[in-house]
DNA sequence: CGATCGTCCTTTTTT
DNA sequence: AGGACGATCG
């Protein structure tokens, strides 16, 4: 008999997804269903019928996705085909086209931190109080417009403050990252979708250049990167996508899970494949996700079972402290590995970041081999900023947030004042700053010790903008002999001088491999590259096998033999900030469902009695979520049970907080009447930000103090 | 102008 | 607890 190694170890369903010919497929594939699988193994399908390589493109939404894909997909010999994430494919097709939308070919990508610097200089020269309105907040607020395509002319702001600022800055942020020939990540997209919108040649190209387009994880694209499909495959219809809406888990962000329901509609004569068979996990850890993700009310109907032995119970821990808790996570997972599993098989989650903190500790302790997945990556640390913005404002001499990053960096004499005058002297001459540095005029203008910087900065330029056309590396070494910035960053005193020189070294590494395998492309390129990969796993891992730790969100697509979740409490997991509707709620939901998925043998839930929330301790109560795991496949341990019952009352008393909406009117005991103009924050943590008569602003603790709630009244004030 | 000190505020999740 | 930013002083 012949082996087909496409198709042999594949069930009905799977295959089915595979074999399928021309016209548009949604596969609702659950989790551990082979959902991987099938795209990488419909790639190698689609080639062995003769589709040439190049006009397969598959899309994902992280890095590590891609790459997994791609290695996937190569293995199966497909090394040629474009495997990449909706940004860095948007990234690279604008490149070619830059000029059609009146940008630069180098533009420049800016990450959060950059927008978020851009926001600060645009709220600054329109006078808005950066105490009260933070950039980050006016940069979420406007990212979350751009996911739905609000542009500023669109905008209806609503009464809050935060939208004033918004509906004051918004245009004005635009227009100056077009200036600055900057994009945002979202612009990414947005620009993308107007190249196809408005220019029908360009959009032909794609068109016929990518006949077969196969999304991953497509619970999770926002209506840009819908539409942004839709338009691509306009004519072929070839579109396969494949997701799985209880793993929505990028709201936030504006995913849209409608996008599976209108998918049919969308795309007539669409075929559907469900793969509800989980080959992944044993039925306990299937069993206690499917009982958590059924309290969800908005869902599409899906039931995963699985044919897998039977394995251990789930465990659920009480802790009582957040170091006991890290430290009978190191303990039970040095148990495993004694018991003969590799670190890789392990992981270690939370619902964010800080809490990554205590598990370190326990696992530096007991001698745990481990990696922290994500976090602050290596292209976000300042030194590595400080370099690469040298660099890309030697690309694109229009990037005013990079010029300005390195101008004073070292110090060369340019403080407030000097900073000033070069703002001016280039708004005159409608240019950039560092077009500004480079006119002898401009120079002229400034005294003594910020004129001879300026002398050095426009020297190092000339060069730079010769040297930036040989590559990264040599450019990159070209900026450290010229401005002394290792000696800088690295020479006085504070124990993390080494590792910042490590650091500098390892980019110059980095740097020169890129130059090597990616001949052509250049220092832009390199820049593009290192914008849009977060990876710390960017340079190899040498290191041998290792504990993963990360939050749910980075587990996505992952499996491990063993999962610990750490930090399963209230206003923790479920997060507070998403305590607010009922939506946010189900989406921490997904999140857990997303967690104990990623398990094939083994998962820990665990929380501790107290957390160390900002300096303070706070009394910490079990995650609501733990009631519904089922009791006949849970194992609790540490009392957890009685914690839970006694701490019911106390949980259910603090609901009976009032349910306040902004712009209710309350009586304060102390001060009075006021409006409420805000409130954030869950359970006896609930705070309202009001608005006395006094005209003072005051923010209040709902759990310590009884409003009185009002009826309301027509006029507000 | 820049370095040091003090205060404030933070901690959601990603490209 | 720690980092970022602002104010103050040299």
């Amino acid at each position: 008999m012949r082996v087909d190694r496409i198709l042999d170890d594949l069930n009905p369903d799977q295959r089915r997804a595979v074999l399928h010919g021309e016209g548009p497929l949604m596969v609702l594939a659950g989790a551990g269903s082979g959902k991987t699988r099938v795209i990488t193994r419909r790639i190698a399908r689609l080639l062995r019928d003769g589709v040439p390589p190049w006009s397969v493109l598959a899309l994902t939404f992280t890095n590590k996705a891609a790459d997994e894909m791609r290695r996937r997909v190569q293995d199966l010999g497909g090394d040629t085909v474009a495997v990449a994430t909706f940004h860095s494919a948007c990234a690279r097709f604008l490149r070619q086209d830059a000029e059609r939308l009146d940008y630069p070919r180098g533009f420049t990508i800016y990450d959060t931190y950059d927008r978020d610097q851009c926001l600060r200089m645009v709220a600054e020269e329109h006078g808005l109080d950066l105490q009260r309105v933070r950039p980050a907040d006016l940069g979420r607020a406007i990212s979350r417009l751009k996911n739905v395509r609000v542009r500023p002319a669109e905008f209806r702001p609503g009464h809050g403050e935060l939208d004033r600022c918004v509906s004051l800055v918004y245009g004005p942020y635009e227009a100056r990252m077009r200036r600055q020939g900057a994009m945002d990540f979202d612009d990414l997209l947005l620009n993308f979708l107007d190249l196809l919108e408005q220019h029908p040649e360009a959009a032909q190209a794609y068109q016929q250049r990518f006949r077969w387009v196969l999304v991953d994880e497509f619970q999770d694209t926002n209506l840009v990167q819908y539409q942004l499909l839709r338009q691509l495959c306009r004519e072929h219809q070839n579109l396969c996508v494949v997701g799985d809406p209880d793993q929505s888990i990028y709201r936030f962000r504006g995913a849209e899970v409608r996008n599976m329901l209108e998918f049919q509609r969308d795309f007539p004569g669409t075929a559907v494949v469900r793969l509800e068979t989980n080959y992944r996990s044993t039925p306990q850890i299937v069993h206690a996700a499917e009982a958590v993700i059924a309290n969800n009310h908005m869902r599409l109907e899906k039931a995963l079972h699985t044919e897998n032995e039977p394995g251990e119970p789930i465990a659920v821990l009480r802790a009582p402290s957040p170091d006991a808790e890290a430290a009978a996570v190191a303990a039970g997972v040095r148990e495993r590995l004694q018991d003969g599993a590799s670190p890789a098989d392990v992981a270690v989650f939370y619902r964010t970041h800080f809490l990554s903190r205590a598990v370190e500790e326990a696992f530096r302790g007991e001698g745990i081999p481990y990696v922290v997945v994500g976090g602050v990556s290596f292209f976000e640390r300042r030194e590595i900023k400080d370099l690469l913005a040298y660099l890309r404002a030697a690309v694109n001499p229009l990037d005013d947030v990079s010029f300005e990053r390195i101008l004073n960096v070292p110090a060369r004499g340019f403080g407030k004042a000097a900073l000033a005058r070069l703002r001016e002297a280039a708004n005159q001459r409608a240019c950039s700053l560092l077009e500004a540095v480079r006119d002898p005029e401009v120079r002229a203008l400034l005294a003594g010790k910020a004129r001879r910087g300026a002398e050095s900065l426009a020297s190092l330029y000339e060069e730079l903008f010769t040297e930036v056309a040989h590559g990264a590396a040599t450019s990159l070494g070209l900026v450290l002999e010229r401005t002394g910035y290792r000696e800088y960053a690295c020479g006085l005193g504070d124990p993390e001088d080494v590792a910042r020189s490590e650091n500098i070294d390892e980019l110059l590494t980095h740097a020169t491999n890129y130059d090597a395998e990616h001949a052509g492309e250049g220092l832009p390129g390199y820049l593009q590259r290192v914008s849009l990969v977060t990876a710390e796993e960017e340079q190899g891992e040498p290191k041998g096998p290792r504990v993963s730790l990360m939050t749910v969100h980075a587990a996505k697509g992952l499996e491990f033999d063993h999962v610990y979740v750490v930090g399963m409490e209230e206003d923790l997991f479920p997060h507070s900030r998403a305590a607010g509707s009922d939506e946010d709620l189900e989406e921490e939901r997904r999140l857990l469902y997303v967690a104990i998925t990623r398990a094939r043998r083994s998962v820990q839930l665990s929380h501790a009695a107290y957390r160390t929330v900002g300096g303070s301790i706070r009394h910490a109560l079990p995650s609501p979520f733990l009631k519904e795991l089922p009791a006949e496949v849970v194992a609790r341990h540490g009392a957890a049970d009685l914690r839970i019952e006694s701490q019911d009352a106390e949980w259910e008393g603090s609901q009976e907080t009032p349910d306040l909406e902004c712009g209710a009117r309350v009586r304060h005991p102390v001060y009075g009447e006021g409006v409420v103009l805000d409130v954030s924050g869950a359970g006896i943590r609930t705070r309202a930000r009001i608005r006395f008569r006094d005209g003072a602003e005051r923010t209040v603790l709902l759990d310590y103090v009884r409003l009185q709630i009002l009826p309301p009244r027509g006029a507000t004030w």
